[in-house]
DNA sequence: CGATTTTGACCCGCGC
DNA sequence: GCGCGGGTCAAAATCG
């Protein structure tokens, strides 16, 4: 069960690593230059995917733990200096609340916790971190899922993580039908420092890990989430 | 005036 | 039992 699954999207994502042995889900997002609004769409639906995944796939785990977590890198969205009102970038299109910051070791760079504008209800929350090795990424970590749509996004899920009361949703299109089984096992790609001052940074330099994956899988996801951006699609102001 | 950010304190799990 | 690292809360400050 532990392998890694390199999603291979040859559209923006330019590398997606799948850790179902932490459970945590690894995305690495590229070409920032085009447009920073499809970035983010596209990083939501991919987390949306990944939601579904995590559960279709019979998660061993996620049925036992709710800790869906999601680790999403992508390239600095926005230079990080002056402090105007903040540093952080929606790469969401979700209202997020800072509710800490802390430093973190082996990172010069603090880490901010934020949890959704929701007072309650959601208990989605976000850590966003900036990478030691590259200042230009950032690494976010999503904790959980949010349950309220928010005026973005009409075209609610049909059932992932959260617990609709119903559950035939045989919803034709959807979505909320990622079947993504994936099953690929590349071998563990560990670059190890032998730091003592440096310490687990591997996921936050991640930018190794690129073996093969099941081109059929791969197909059936960039299927998926074509038809999910013609669902989807930018639909908001 | 209310929502949100900021910043330190507080707390908790873990290793020694 | 204490120290460390990490995570959250909460009061004050700010923004809009
Ligand atoms: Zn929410």
């Amino acid at each position: 069960m532990r392998s890694d699954t390199v999603f291979p999207v040859s559209c923006d994502v330019e590398q997606s690593k799948i850790n179902d042995q932490t459970e945590s889900y690894t995305i690495v997002f590229d070409k920032i230059g085009k447009n920073l609004r499809e970035n983010e769409e596209k990083v939501q639906r991919w987390m949306d995917i990944l939601s579904e995944v995590e559960i279709s796939s019979g998660s061993r785990s996620a049925e036992r733990k709710s800790q869906a977590k999601k680790v999403v890198c992508i390239p600095a969205p926005a230079a990080a200096n002056s402090r105007s009102s903040g540093e952080v970038v929606p790469s969401d299109l979700w209202a997020w609340k800072k509710y800490g910051q802390k430093h973190i070791k082996g990172s010069p760079y603090p880490r901010g916790y934020y949890r959704c504008s929701s007072t309650k209800g959601c208990l989605a929350k976000k850590h966003v971190e900036r990478s030691r090795n590259d200042p230009n990424m950032l690494v976010i970590t999503y904790n959980s899922e949010h349950n309220h749509p928010w005026p973005t996004q009409r075209n609610a899920l049909a059932g992932s993580t959260r617990s609709q009361p119903t559950k035939s949703n045989a919803a034709s299109k959807s979505s909320t039908g990622a079947q993504a089984r994936k099953t690929a096992n590349t071998k563990e790609d560990q670059k190890e420092s032998s730091n003592d001052t440096l310490s687990p940074t591997d996921i936050i330099g991640g930018s190794s890990t690129a073996s093969a994956s099941v081109k059929e899988e791969s197909d059936d996801i960039e299927k998926q989430m074509e038809m999910d951006d013609n669902e989807f699609s930018e639909g908001f102001s």
